[in-house]
DNA sequence: CAATAGTAAATCTACTTTCCTATTACGCGA
DNA sequence: TCGCGTAATAGGAAAGTAGATTTACTATTG
């Protein structure tokens, strides 16, 4: 219930603040569309843009044309205001990919420069690791290496920001407690970090099938199961970061042959298991996924049929539990799967709830947790840009939200 | 990512809010305890202060005394400024209870009347039925009838803000659609409508077990199941407000012999099957678990502890999904089990899972759904009081929280 | 008599309104 | 087609206003 008091400084820093937010949130915008959208007066709009273009957060990016009268200015946010290295960590021993991807991009979402890293750069100590990703990219990309200004990681465990660690996390070096902080201190940067799954669902809200939606949840389909909600302006995350571990939902009291918990009904090995009892012979269940997914056999159909049931099992749980208003299937085996497997799954759904959740498969095909991690970071770095702004000129006690 | 833009029209509205909302907070409050509170200057809180009197939003309600100088006066928020009406309505073809408690509240929380109504006094209509309730209520409290500015309705079913119906409720005329809308439009006041298991949930965390707890989850263990999940400043309530409908969760394919569903697993029927299995002779579900519950028999042991599996399902359900701080096991059968059966169900959810979520059982004895609806109405009047005052007196067009 | 509550007067910050100038596009006549 | 007047717009300057703060003062109480 808390709402914040103040005096005129604080009127100007909100005015500052929401600037700063529709610039951010429009990409360019002149004088006269900010007084429109502020409601404030002409002279107020020229004088905080004057604030903010000499504080080097705003700049003057062109001018219009076509009218009459003179040409007006057209302001930006500054990209270089900031940048954002966002590094995807991965567990190599059951994929083919890299250890390490990673991007860095400016405060306006462009990319300046992007690689993925084969081997570990040195060798299990992540503060090395990542100073070599961020001093190789800043060169790549022609920066400065002390230019980075935030950090943001997607690894496949849950951070529990009460011991600063990351969990469940199979990489060398990276499980270790306060490594998140650490990194801050290391680097003089903001450190984030976040579970991939939660990372893809910020890019596919982003700009992926959940653009547009208010809230949703993401269903992730590969070696292991992984839930995120979104629930609209943040996801949820657990008290240890562990929201979203469907994995472990159990089947029931536990009995002998029957699967214990959605792990084993829906998980990389079961949908293994389930396509070698059909015949497929892919090395990997999305390879056998999307073998049965091309294939117009009976064997094929059998299979998808089987998996989409599994996989409506899963999906009814988030959907009686969360009610949202829309799930994405996401992950390798969804992704294998595409249209065809949804349309089987949203079949079984119907048969075996009265739930009529919406299902969609994800409409992402490039690294999902990367750019899920530019995303959140951006947003991260941006938030704490226009809140600073807000924060700065109070000099007496503040009330701030509860 | 919007932010708040104005004038000093915009600041004084917000140093109203923030002084209403302090008074709400604090309960009483002297003018210097304020300025420090809000940070505010002395003749900014007297004005404030002679603003909010003059609109009947405060009141003096005494003075300090004992320390040098003139006493202070000392300020609250004028109970009479709104009066709240929660209804509890229940589906009485499987309890005991009646169908209606409601009780009458001001401002200040304070419970102004309050009753049970074992029948329907407007027989399936319920506009009259609120309008009866609304003038019985305010007459045993002396008011005018007109007084009522907020109704809050807990209700056995969700409410759907979309079609403004409540759903899967059995209550005779309560399911039409567009009731609560109408209701309002009726009555003049606004109205809100809760789902019982979350109205519980809000009263558990006002004055239960999850006082103090930033967030948590709720389990109802009744006839039905349920689940509220409480966000920390908000509940989980899902597109169509069918979040927590835990029963609906599937135990993996169907097959035949086995529960198909939590609902069977842990349900009041399943309950009450499984108590008579253990030879217990209870009307009810509850009351064959609190005849456990009191036993010492093997017997009792046996039922507690196949009881305890079953419940530590669910519980496993919502930690691996949502991954909570704390879990409140609630409803009739949770209450008849007590301690006993909270200690046998954490024991047995570590034993069949590797999550550590700390369980509690509800610590209300009284209606915890009209307990709910009034404080869950009380926020709401509280929240748009202060916002209204925000709101006021803003001429241009403004910028509102995305 | 010392400390505190509350008010009054003067000052300051930041926003708005009003007015002014410079710039551009367009139309019209030569 | 060129040149000039006109309308419309961008941006700034000056004056005025709302609301907050600081400082000083009075009244009250132990």
């Amino acid at each position: 219930m808390a709402r914040l008091a103040g005096s005129s400084k604080l009127l100007r820093a909100m005015n500052e603040s929401a600037t700063m937010a529709l610039l951010i949130d429009r990409g360019t915008l002149t004088r006269g569309e900010l007084r429109e959208l502020t409601g404030l007066s002409k002279p107020t709009t020229s004088d905080v843009l004057r604030t903010l273009t000499e504080a080097g957060l705003a700049i003057v990016v062109g001018h219009t044309s076509g009218g009459p009268g003179p040409n007006a200015e057209v302001y930006a946010v500054n990209p270089a205001a900031a940048t954002v290295l966002a590094i995807s960590v991965r567990d190599v021993s059951e994929t083919l990919h890299a250890p390490f991807e990673a991007a860095l991009c400016d405060l306006g979402g462009a990319v300046l420069a992007r690689a993925a890293y084969p081997s570990d750069p040195a060798d299990g100590d992540p503060v090395g690791t990542v100073r070599a990703i961020a001093g190789d990219l800043c060169a790549r990309a022609g920066l400065a290496g002390d230019r980075v200004t935030h950090l943001h990681l997607g690894v496949p465990g849950s951070y529990d920001p009460g011991t600063g660690a990351i969990r469940h996390i199979d990489v060398t070096g990276w499980g270790r407690p306060g490594l998140v902080p650490e990194l801050a201190a290391a680097l003089g940067v903001t450190v984030e970090a976040d579970n991939d799954v939660n990372l893809a669902a910020i890019a596919e809200r982003h700009r992926g099938a959940a653009a547009g939606s208010g809230s949703f949840a993401l269903l992730w389909l590969g070696a292991g199961l992984g839930c995120a909600i979104d629930l609209g302006t943040s996801l949820l995350r657990g008290a240890t970061g562990g929201a979203g571990e469907i994995g472990y939902v159990p089947l029931g009291l536990a009995a002998p042959g029957q699967p214990r918990d959605l792990q084993s009904l829906a998980g990389g090995p079961a949908v293994a298991a389930l396509g070698a009892a059909h015949g497929f012979t892919g090395a990997t269940p999305e390879e056998m996924v999307a073998d049965a997914a091309r294939a117009d056999s009976p064997a094929a159909a059998d299979f998808l049929a089987a998996l989409a049931d599994r996989i409506a099992v899963v999906l009814a749980v988030v959907a009686a539990l969360v009610d949202p208003p829309l799930v994405v299937l996401a992950g390798e085996v969804a992704q294998a799967g595409g249209p065809r497997l949804r349309d089987l799954v949203t079949e079984a759904f119907h048969r075996n709830t009265p739930l009529r959740t919406p299902v969609e498969v994800t409409a992402l095909t490039d690294d999902a947790v990367l750019l899920g991690a530019m995303d959140s970071g951006l947003r991260s770095v941006r938030e704490s840009l226009v809140d600073s702004l807000n924060a700065r000129p109070i000099p007496g006690p503040v009330l701030r939200s509860a």
